[in-house]
DNA sequence: ATATTTGCAAAGGCTTTGCAACCCC
DNA sequence: GGGGTTGCAAAGCCTTTGCAAATAT
């Protein structure tokens, strides 16, 4: 089964079109490193509008289909380590709340052991974990946005 | 030894003055949560400039103080683990490339496990490794980019 | 045929920049 | 005193939105 067709398998599934600009979006993601949007839209400059690049991205990441790698502006603050020690965060997907986790010394010998394995220095790093929150979790309900 | 008189520490062993603005800035983020810069902003409305926020947010993050927890737009696209798998992301600081990293399962489990000790439902995460690829930690010089 | 999706164009936000005034060393 | 910093205002980007035309089912 290729790729393509897995993605309007998505896309039907959920009742969303399984259009040509959807397609051409998947095919760029497809043969690349993480994009930036910049880049996406570049590469689909005179096939689609900025805007369907944009509407299709979001689409997307509601339906699974793309996942974001956060590298840029559009961030939070927070100290650094060497002011609140170094940690991770839960992002509750319901309640939005971010919990701080306290790294946990074995956890971060395996990061940096598994970077080290494919020839890297590591440095530092970022853990985000999402999910939901004790609160969250009790009130059964979803999180699942409405996506129509 | 307060906070304070150590980011002074921090901004004078790399010849940066001292000043109010700056101190505002750390003030604001020693009793806070992640911030975004709207939030940041807001809280020092009338003390200080959107302009001197947004420069001294930069200025802590090359010098350490501060870091960025990536959470909103501003972002890289890739295909989600559906048609590419999970794996985690290796940043070089110095040549800016991103690898990948495969997921190893003992990791993915820990990360799940830790997550769960702190009473959280953990869905999926994102871990990025920033340090330096092979090619770069060869040619030793290091990442550290001109502050001045 | 109908509902969804797209392109266009404009609006809205966020971030950066130039420059004169100001402050720290 | 002099170089580093700040505030102000304007410029530049990036992203979102409204609406009519085009497309998918």
């Amino acid at each position: 089964m290729s790729e393509i067709q897995n993605l309007q398998g998505v896309l039907k599934s959920k009742s969303y079109s399984f259009t040509l600009p959807r397609q051409l979006v998947f095919e760029v993601l497809l043969n690349a490193k993480p994009m930036s949007m910049a880049q996406l839209i570049k590469a689909l400059e005179g096939k689609m509008d900025r805007a369907s690049v944009y509407r299709t991205a979001e689409l997307f990441e509601n339906l699974g289909v793309v996942h974001r790698v956060n590298t840029g502006w559009k961030y939070k603050l927070e100290l650094s380590d060497m002011f609140i020690g170094h940690h991770h965060h839960l992002h509750c997907s319901k309640c939005g709340k971010i919990e701080s986790l306290a790294g946990s010394p074995m956890l971060e010998i395996m990061i940096d052991k598994v970077a080290a394995s494919s020839d890297f220095s590591p440095r530092h790093h970022q853990l985000e974990v999402y999910g939901l929150c004790l609160a969250c979790s009790k009130s059964q309900s979803s999180e699942a946005k409405a996506l129509h």
